[in-house]
DNA sequence: CATGAATGAGGCTTCATTCAT
DNA sequence: GATGAATGAAGCCTCATTCAT
């Protein structure tokens, strides 16, 4: 059956795509053999090598599938004119990644593919542009909250980016792990904090500490 | 000479375990044969097998090495009697964290582990008690803050625990990933937070979606 | 149009034949995928697979193509009527040979040939039928000279033929592997042998060896 | 059975060799697996990677093998002191490779080894420096031979090297394949041209010529 | 107890060949 | 006739694991 579509050949990539994910929502990368990505996709090896020319390029393809998922995502949070509340806005995220969460969902798969990026230099390169896409767009959420008045006027958006990236990973490990955790309840924790009293002018000379300022 | 020998054998245990910690930080665990480990560690195949009975094993042993370190960096957080501010709290945690994140530090590893804990059943339940023995202790720290009326005294302390334990795991990742996060500027995001407007009233039930809400 | 057709055909045969020899020539039968071929002749697979029912087929028809080449090529050397001096035959071989050599030269992969002679059935047929041709040419040759007082009256041709059978896989051998030779350099050889004090009588009782009788 | 000696490794190595040698003169190199390999050498897959990091090594460490297997020939015929007819080199030289022929012997194999020569730059590299080696040998004889007034003192060595050298690949294709020659007819013919007419003397610019000089 | 040679299942990948369009 | 996507057997090789010494 020659000379196919390219429409043809972007339903069987992402056939392919969505095998392997499923596959390696439920065994990981490394346990999961081809052949049951053969199997599930319902491909022969062949087949499957004309779009994908080695094990590692599909994992690299699924990584990068990634990246338009969490700018929908981002984008479709902040789509309304007005900005929401913060603690809105953290819900939404959360809300939308835990959408993502089903058995093949592409969430699911999202530590593998940290834990890849620490000792993997491809994987690394697109989890650390998906990272600092993130965090890029917190700080423009935060210079916005400074701007209308909902953090103190000489607040550093990039510390604030900072923790609110950091919510999000710990968040999916909490629902993937334990599953005891969901959007309100991290709405309601945020607001708590949002509501509490400042702390204390923080006196830079810092701390304790045997064990946490050892090497290793 | 039971005393002796029963150190030796912990010592060598240690040996093979840093060995084995040291190639997985370097290569992930599936990547790293026990070749490179026998290397490493400077023992024989045979050796290694007389204490590790496979490889899975080796990395549960290293998965449980974790929980007494986790549970150290806490206890030595909160030692004094008196409880810190929260932005400090949360600046002491991450710079324990960062202070083991040397080329053979466990930190390192933690995403590996993370997930691994996704789909496979024993790592699973290592890492669930770590994050479950993580979540309790931050919400003994938040009924603490709120006792001393540094949170609303109707602040649910778990809503809270969840917020505080999901930041953890975002900054590591930041940290290992990006390498451009320190606890200090996380202290720093914390604080802002913690001495902004308060959000207005929550009407529980809003939200927006469309892929948000989507499947896969 | 049976006729334009048949030639179609035929044109389109040595086109694949052609693009197969230089792949040959290139990467050896074996490392030269018929991809390549199809890339290398512009064809598709469907189009070669209507002119060669397999691979083996394929060199088969390359080997087989030897067949009239070498035919034309002794038949050449001997166009005159009058016998040339031997050295100067040879010359004549070696130059032909020679001229082969290019890039994607049929000589370029005749040392395949007789490899594969060595073990494959087919291939064996038409290198065993070449190698026949070509020692019965020399006969014919050593005849003539024999008849024309060149050689001795009771010259055997057969061994004489022999002997100059061997001389070209040989000089190919050197040419194609070390590229330091030249059909002057081979007739200047020949001559000298030729020229030289005749051996004594041969004592028909052989000679040393260990070694040399061994088995293996 | 850990430890053992380097005379243990070094028989394991050439137990493998054998088994290969014997595998690729039966099937050839290439459509030899190495399943037939581990098979015909009693040992495993792994057993076999230990000594041999790739086919590609086997291959060479075989090639490599005949180095000295020619070196001692070489040196064999030429044991006396005093230097035989050139017939009698030849021939002695002709029945130190047919002895070499049985069903596994390396002779049998050396077509593919000058195959692999032509396009393999490893194999190119022990085969060049075989045919070198060879050559260099056949120059000192050579020399011997002018310095005993058995051929001209005008002789060029290399010329004549040349062509000696060319006449063994011949007669080991002729034997490999026809199965018809002997080094005793390789001798008879060796005598016979060397007893013939000397050819009137050369002049420089003879050649025929239509297909011989075409490009191709 | 330690050693490390050996095992062999199974993984990734290639490639000759087919056949629907 | 031609195309080239698809097939799937089979090849090379790795590596967790065992066990004789």
């Amino acid at each position: 059956m020659p000379r196919v579509s390219e429409e043809h050949r972007e339903r069987r990539r992402q056939q392919i795509l969505d095998a392997a994910q499923s596959c390696f929502a439920r065994k990981g990368f490394h346990e999961t053999s081809l052949q049951e990505i053969f199997r599930e996709s319902g491909l022969s090896a062949g087949a499957v090598y004309r779009y994908f020319r080695s094990k590692d390029e599909l994992i690299g393809a699924i990584a990068a599938r990634s990246q338009p998922l969490v700018a929908a995502l981002l984008e479709e949070i902040l789509d309304a004119d007005e900005l929401p509340p913060l603690d809105e806005i953290v819900a939404r995220f959360a809300t939308g990644v835990t959408g993502r969460m089903g058995p093949s969902g592409a969430v699911r798969i999202a530590p593998q593919g940290w834990a890849l990026a620490t000792y993997n230099r491809p994987i690394h390169l697109a989890i650390s542009e998906l990272l600092d896409n993130t965090r890029s767009w917190w700080v423009r959420v935060a210079e916005r909250l400074r701007d209308d008045g909902r953090l103190p006027p000489d607040a550093d958006p990039y510390a604030v980016a900072v923790v609110l990236t950091s919510i999000i990973p710990g968040f999916i490990l909490q629902r993937l792990v334990l599953g005891d955790v969901d959007a309100e309840t991290l709405r309601a924790g945020i607001r708590i904090l949002l509501s509490s009293e400042p702390p204390p002018p923080h006196a830079a000379h810092p701390a304790p500490g045997n064990i946490l300022n050892q090497a290793l």
